[in-house]
Parts: C-alpha cells; structure tokens; sequence
DNA sequence: CTAGGGGTAAAT
DNA sequence: ATTTACCCCTAG
C-alpha cells in the first residue's frame, strides 16, 4: 500500500520551501497553483506537500507533531545515565526545607568531548540552514530573523542569541553562508548582489549543499512543558533530579557544539549560555516557581 | 481543503 | 532498524 516510491528531489524540495515561504506552510492547494511551482510539484499533490513537509519538519528539529511516541517509546527512561562528570558548576542547590544533594553539575570545559556515549546533538549549524532557505528571503536573513524562526518552534536559551552569534560567525567562516552586510544567505544559487566577500578566503563551493538531513535535537516546547508538568508533582529532590538531568542534556548538547565549532569564542559563548541555562533552571528550582521556565508564551 | 492521527512498505 | 514517500481516515 505505500506506493513504489519517488524520492523529492531538490528542485521539488527546493520549490516546495520557497513556495512556503512565499505563501505560508499549509497552502499546498495555493502553492500547487502557483504557475511558478506548478510545474515542478506537478506530479505531486496537495497531500503529497503535507506530507513531505510534515516529515522535513519532524525529522528536521526533534519532534514535530507525529513522532512523540516513536521518540518517547525509545528515548525515554535514559535514566540512569549519570556518567560522572568532572567539573562542579553550581554546586548547590537547596531549598527551604529540603537539602538536595548537589549533583555534579558539569559546565563544558576543555575535553569532554570524544568522552562518553554523548548520543545527542550537534546539528544547530543545519537548523540554521533550514531557519535561512525556509524564511527564504531574497536578500538574505540577519540573525534576529533567523533567531525567531528557530525560537519559534524550538525551546532554546534565553541567551541562546550569543550562541547563533557565534555559530552564524563560524558558517561564514567555512564557507558554508554568505554575509552581506547584515545579512546571511546559504552559498549555492544567486551570488550577484554579493558586495564583497570576506577577508578568510572564503572557500566559496558551487555545489548545493543542501541536501544534508541533520538537524538539531533541541528540545519542543511541548517537551518542555511535558517535564515541567511533571515536575510539578514531584518532590523537591525529584525535581531537582530532574532538572539535574535536563541540565546535563542541555551541557551534553553544548560540548558537542563546541566541539564542532572548535572556536575558542564559540566555546565560551556555549559555556555561557550553558551556564545561564543551569542557573536558571537552579533558581526556578528554589523559587519553586517553575512557571519561570516556561519560556515561551 | 487542511490538520493531524494512523499505517505500509521501499530505500537507506 | 531507521527514514522516507505515499496512503487512508476523520474532524473541523
């Protein structure tokens, strides 16, 4: 019953997003109207769109709107995964009545890099691709653009805007987009209106490198919010557990984007948003008012 | 028609 | 074993 098969190329993939951008995601009827699309997506239909666009974007950051319970059938009850890490970060966490032993916090430092079965994440670089070619903007997107959409459907950092800084500053360098003033574009099609380029080089490739299909693991606000609901029933010290725990991914997912960047500068700016993440997460602890984390409203 | 919830099966 | 493309069905 699932037909033959007819992978999407990147023309239709490729018309399928600018046709989003253009129109808005879920007017597949009005973009398979388009005479500028029609006659790539011809052989597809409005569900077909759906469809594909449902999968780019559940495959795309971690879990969509399907997949919860693929995801949290399997990627649950990691529990008990507490590999020892070095390096204390706030070590304290107390509350009022409860003393919730300290865990070993672990801000990213140097190398933990290659270290344990870290099975997560590095693909932010990637997000930001996508976050670029779906706004789709002619002239480029600048940060604060790229920043919403990514914040749009991921949970992300509050400062979470130095570390796009410092990954945006990374793609350029390794030529991966191309910054025109204030704005970020990916390299492949129109280089006209480039002004000049930058002083590194710049490797400048031909080919498209857009058909890479990793993306960032982030956390969905849904997932979020599904924690902190649950968290509201526990104990202090479960929730601090909890929190400890969440932590600890949110480290996990910094080391290894430090370790993809291996910029000095970006390191210390995924130490910092690491850091603040913690911290944050230590104060809405105390607070017990967890309503603070939910960052998103 | 769209959003989703399901599912099957081909490719990888 | 996961991903991907396509299908089906229902509610709105």
């Amino acid at each position: 019953m699932g037909a033959p098969k007819q992978k999407w190329t990147a023309d239709e993939e490729a018309a399928l997003k600018a046709g989003i951008a253009k129109h808005g995601a879920g007017k597949w009827r009005t973009i398979l109207k388009d005479p500028e699309f029609s006659s790539i997506l011809s052989l597809r239909s409005n569900v077909d769109l759906k469809d594909k666009w449902r999968n780019m974007s559940v495959t795309a950051h971690g879990w969509g709107s399907r997949e919860k319970a693929r995801l949290a059938l399997k990627r649950s009850r990691q529990f008990p995964k507490h590999d020892d890490n070095p390096l204390a970060l706030t070590t304290v966490v107390q509350s009022d009545e409860e003393i919730v032993d300290a865990k070993p916090l672990a801000i990213s430092s140097g190398t933990l890099s290659t270290a344990g079965p870290k099975r997560s994440i590095k693909r932010l670089d990637n997000l930001i691709l996508e976050a670029i070619s779906t706004l789709n903007e002619p002239t480029g997107s600048n940060k604060t653009a790229i920043g919403t959409y990514i914040e749009d459907q991921c949970w992300a950092p509050l400062n979470f805007k130095r570390l796009l800084s410092a990954k945006l500053k990374h793609l350029t360098a390794i030529g991966k987009l191309i910054k025109v003033n204030r704005k970020y574009r990916t390299t492949p099609t129109s280089v006209f209106l480039e002004g000049r380029r930058n002083s590194s080089g710049l490797p400048l490739i031909e080919g498209r490198r857009d058909s890479e299909k990793d993306y960032m693991q982030i956390f969905t606000r849904s997932q979020v919010d599904a924690e902190l609901a649950k968290m509201r029933h526990m104990t202090a010290k479960e929730a601090a557990v909890a929190a400890a725990q969440a932590v600890a991914e949110a480290e996990a997912a910094m080391a290894e984007a430090e370790e993809a960047t291996r910029q000095a500068e970006a390191a210390e700016a995924d130490a910092e948003a690491a850091q603040a993440f913690a911290e944050a997460a230590m104060m809405t602890l105390n607070g017990r008012n967890f309503s603070n984390l939910m960052v998103h409203a």
